[in-house]
DNA sequence: AACATAAATGAAAGCGCTTTCATTGTTTGT
DNA sequence: ACAAACAATGAAAGCGCTTTCATTTATGTT
């Protein structure tokens, strides 16, 4: 593998001058940069990045942390952020935090010991005084789906209340006014404000928000089975669920039951999974626009760190989209 | 950020002794040992591993590269192969391949560039020959569901054969005689050995396979649709797709034929998806042991480029294996 | 043509480590 | 008690680059 010096002999220039063509950020005469470009081809010379990474101090590696690496909603983020840092010749190394104090924090020290330039961090459980005395040691970092005020400027948000509204207006739009809810955990923030959404629609349309129709389940398929089971003791015709999983399992139980979806009863879920395309009937939903959230994380990252400018604007709160399929109906 | 120097200093001891308690390697007296540690304690010394890197040659990077980052399928290796190198330490670079060409040697090259010390593959399209090459270029690398003979100890295969062939018995044992199939890409290996192991499974039953029940799809949901709708002139019980996509793309064509599932028509997909659980009926499918492929090609890599040894002994192709949902019924 | 100024270049230090090789201190065998 | 063998250590070179600062070269002005 060639070296910096390799080339130099090659142009009969200074190291010092094929730095500075390699970086082009310093001028060059022409006559130079030429001679040192066609030694750089002749040599199929390629910089070592981690020497550059050691001489500047600067290693073009983005971390990112996200809950889980498998499962459709981080992988397409991860997709996502990968293809816009890599369009700007930074790496992304990643992990995952899997929903745990102890493991996000972990998470985020082995990219930090990495020496990553930044973090792209999609966490659950960290509390906010970590993450903020993270940024006072100077870790630029992005934070994706959970906002804090004092660094608002890096957090990228989806309004998880108004996706508990639109679940909600759905089915009232639809003429039901029996309407149960299967929550997400309380200690998820989106959980929280997609109830709180959930209520806001309740009451917009003049609607008591009734705890004997409300299960608290785990966003996990077998919360949906059981918060079916639960709540069948009560009437309703219609039942949102703060997440896919969830409206699954609670279809899973309906059927059970006996019930003929979705003419019996109306269903909505939350995150808009690939699977909800293939559900029986397909899923009402509500989809979180994680594509252009991921995307914005690493423009701001790109721009902040590296000083890349886009033309885009950066924003920092996302709107979630109703998606409607069939397993609503209009409530005869 | 306290350097190798302030932590000899500290200790009153060379850098040479430090580095040797670091990578431990080498003997150091017990008393050395103590003060460096201690010493690297009191600094809350972090070796640079870039400044490591670049004295050492080796990055303790891997690259992986997986036809795309979202997906079940893919995102689920990741996660896996990820927390298998980061136990021993390594970080994952991860990029996509995107099933082409072009983008799969870029992307390769992309990885390379980054210094990894060695990569785990997912391609698609690019050519043996290629990969060959890049062996004798002396970069170590294992390979996911591909294989090569020249180069056979680093590729970790399923028995895409044997799985076809479990798929269709499936049927079979239920007692369908007319099986009608909807194949993926003949460019892809694994769509090739399918159908092969899906016609063995029909010759072992005395059953002639028929062209005019035979499909070729692209392995996505409307490939299904299409599939089943230019089947529909033709008399079949039993309906075998390649994956998953194209089986629940095919159910929803039956479903508007006014066929009534699985009653009257089974249907068997391959992969086992995630949403293989949540369509209606459930689907029967056959399951890649995908984290034990993932988990086997980051255990080599440990082994042959970081000489990490496991007790588990390597091996190289993975059985399919069938998981039986309610998508298909006794043929009646 | 002579000077002032600006542009281009090179020498060399430094980034934070690993590793070789020579040296010192410590055992062991006789 | 002394040489031989070995274990532990340190000095220093080197990994391949960036960047500062001093120097050289080119350009413009009178």
């Amino acid at each position: 593998m060639a070296t910096i010096y390799q080339v130099a002999d090659l142009a009969g220039v200074s190291l010092a001058t094929v730095s500075r063509v390699i970086n082009g950020n310093v001028k060059v005469s022409e006559k130079s940069r030429a001679k040192v470009q066609s030694a750089m081809k002749e040599l199929g010379y390629q910089p070592n990045i981690i020497a550059q990474s050691l001489a500047s101090n600067r290693t073009n590696r983005v971390g990112v942390l996200v809950s889980e690496l498998s499962g459709p909603f981080f992988s397409y983020m991860l997709a996502v952020v990968e293809s816009a840092l890599r369009e700007e010749g930074k790496h992304a190394i990643i992990t995952a935090g899997h929903s745990d104090v102890a493991k996000e924090q972990e998470g985020i020290e082995f990219l930090l010991g990495c020496r990553c330039d930044a973090l792209i961090l999609h966490i659950d459980a960290v509390s906010d005084e970590y993450l903020l005395k993270l940024k006072e040691r100077n870790v630029p970092f992005s934070l994706i789906n959970h906002r804090i005020d004092e660094i608002a400027d890096c957090c990228f948000t989806v309004d998880n209340e108004q996706g508990g509204y639109l679940a909600a207006k759905a089915v009232i739009d639809c003429g039901h006014t029996r309407i149960a809810y299967i929550s997400g955990p309380e200690f998820k923030e989106d959980a929280r404000m997609r109830l709180n959404g959930h209520k806001r629609a309740l009451a917009e349309a003049g609607l008591t928000f009734d705890e004997a129709l409300h299960y608290r389940g785990n966003y996990n398929e077998d919360g949906g089975k059981e918060g079916f089971d639960k709540l069948s003791e009560q009437r309703f015709s219609a039942l949102v669920c703060a997440n896919d999983e969830m409206a699954t399992g609670a279809m899973y139980s309906a059927r059970k039951h006996g019930l003929d979806l979705p003419h019996d009863l109306s269903i909505v879920g939350y995150d808009d999974q690939v699977f909800a395309r293939y559900t029986y009937p397909t899923l009402t939903t509500i989809k979180n626009p994680i594509a252009e959230m991921g995307s914005m994380a690493a423009k701001w990252v790109l721009k902040e760190v590296y000083n890349i400018n886009t033309t885009e604007t950066i924003h920092n709160t996302f709107d979630p989209k109703l998606i409607i399929r069939n397993s609503i109906e209009e409530n005869t």
